[in-house]
DNA sequence: CTGAAAGCGCTTACAG
DNA sequence: CTGAAAGCGCTTACAG
């Protein structure tokens, strides 16, 4: 019970010699039975179907992976602080929703995170080595490095988002974040409000850049002029959604209505208006996006956007199978939706 | 470009060969430096070290799993309703620690999950074959069949918190759910309160059942009989916990106190609390459990039990490291810590 | 301390 | 359609 002596592992698992014989075929009809089957008779094929199915026989994937030199799983990579994603209720959703679409394609997903750089130079060469097929990159901020390092690595990847201040063609899938800007911002308009406040994403984001774009094209739309005092800029954080709305109000306590960037910021905002005193959405009507469990929660619920996780999910897993079999980058952009609840 | 040919990969990286070449030395000895250096000669080594930073070598994993029979990474297995643990704040924590500690042992996390018995079944030879070589099982839920799996197939695992109705010695890893339930209990009292109610977890969790015991013997200890009007039960969510209180305050409206067993619920019934008027912690005191970050963003910021996660999580990483080396069974309660802010 | 050699469990041309 | 054989990149006794 010491631990020096490795305790000598579970019976051995059947391997492809065992279902051969159990069959009564060769190692090599075995094999093509795995692979789908093709130019095995009949017979052959259900002998070894039996077979395998008696012995309880499974591919051991580190044999196959040794000859096919693919690795058979694929990396879903957090490079950026973890806090912040670990905070953001959007991450848990993309997380589960790749777990989900790569179990389809009976791929394991291995959780990578790289927080500083030290890291993503630690993990490059892992990465590189084989060890996954490719890699889901969860992190758009301009000037990530391990773009430029998978791309060098000659590794299939795809990014969550469109990556910033690229001149490659990456591949990458993202939502619609003008546009849906655009839609929340027309549709607080369409209630009748005319001081339409912001808080954006960060800046070094698309996310950040893109609503606050489709923001400010909506108002010259309308004939309104941007009055910069109705800008705020907060990192999606609910604490900087409530200092944000606290600067706004400050500034502008006529605004009638705030377009907030991430449903996290947007409930922090909730919590300084209330302080003030404003009712929502009488007083002020607020717009969040993502429509993340929290916005349901919110007091009142949130008027938001919807992100269509569960497709960025699926498109990004089917762009990144496809590099890996050769095909060249492709951006995808998904649209969002309003979903309207009583904040605005 | 379109697929049916698969690309051929980008440049292979070097081998053991490569740099037993450049080294000047056998494959044999380039071996003996991976594994640790022992038994190789000093110039041997330098020369192997040299050649493997030179050609930027990486062993391939799959090649030595071959060999040496093991996975070379772990399972993070989340074994029930997925939505149920993406939601829960204390999940991402979890799986965060559990992370980090595996890379200290350079062991990549694979994150799985079967949240239906089909998928459970489907999941069992993939892991007993040998693809990871141990599972990080985060139910603990009553009679989770997965338990049994994993034992039959002699995989080294262990629990995150105390799996329920086990004969069976299995190792998990807890926080002292009990006595930090009794240390919310006695700080409510100790702040005046004689009119305390709970709202419990689900009766077949853990900490469900074990908050909810450790509620009733404060109250004993302090010859209090209990009221069974004072106890709710929810499921952690946060609509139960709202729900819990509207119950609670409808059936006892003199009450004083609630500790909620968990934040999550806990939020919710400040929701509830708020709504009827009621003034926290003024009129009613509010003690939550886990210290995740919707404890701090709580109006007002909750008082709370504080889950020690990175222990949690390092703890289970030892122990499954001494599991698959060959150390028997283990379990580990780890104590909580009372975290006071406003809401009590 | 070191090299030669066997072998881990697969896949895949190559003959037939 | 099928078998025999080579080989993927390592590790590990075994001699020396």
């Amino acid at each position: 019970m010491t631990g020096t002596t490795p305790r000598p592992r579970a019976k051995r698992p059947p391997t492809i010699h065992d279902v051969a014989a159990h069959a009564g075929v060769s190692r090599g009809t075995v094999s093509r039975v795995l692979q789908g089957g093709h130019n095995v008779s009949p017979a052959s094929r259900e002998a070894v179907d039996a077979a395998i199915h008696k012995l309880g026989y499974v591919v051991n994937r580190a044999a196959r992976s040794l000859v096919t030199q693919r690795a058979g799983s694929v990396a879903f990579l957090l490079s950026e602080t973890q806090d912040r994603f670990f905070a953001d209720p959007n991450f848990s959703t993309l997380l589960r929703g790749c777990t989900q679409a790569l179990a389809a394609h009976d791929l394991p997903l291995v959780l990578i995170t790289a927080a500083t750089e030290a890291e993503r130079r630690r993990i490059t060469p892992f990465l590189s080595a084989h060890h996954v097929d490719g890699v889901l990159l969860i992190s758009s901020h301009r000037g990530n490095p391990m773009v430029e390092h998978l791309h060098r690595a000659g590794l299939p990847f795809v990014c969550c988002g469109k990556p910033l201040g690229r001149r490659r063609r990456v591949s990458y899938v993202a939502a619609d974040d003008r546009e849906g800007a655009k839609d929340m911002v027309r549709h607080l308009l369409g209630s009748g409000r005319r001081r339409v406040a912001t808080i954006a994403g960060p800046q070094d984001s698309p996310g950040g850049v893109e609503r606050l774009a489709g923001y400010r094209e909506v108002l010259a739309e309308h004939g309104l002029a941007v009055d910069e005092r109705l800008v705020e800029v907060g990192d999606y954080s609910w604490a900087s959604g409530e200092a944000g709305m606290q600067r706004l109000l400050a500034r502008a306590p006529d605004l009638d209505a705030v377009f907030v960037a991430s449903d996290l910021m947007a409930d922090g905002a909730l919590t300084a208006l209330e302080r003030t005193g404003r009712r929502v959405p009488a007083d002020v009507a607020v717009g969040g996006f993502d429509d993340s469990p929290v916005a349901a929660a919110a007091h009142p619920p949130l008027t938001t956007m919807r992100q269509p996780w569960d497709r960025i999910s699926e498109t990004m897993v089917r762009q990144l199978l496809a590099q890996i079999d050769g095909e060249g980058p492709a951006s995808v952009i998904l649209p969002t939706e309003l979903v309207v609840r009583d904040s605005a």
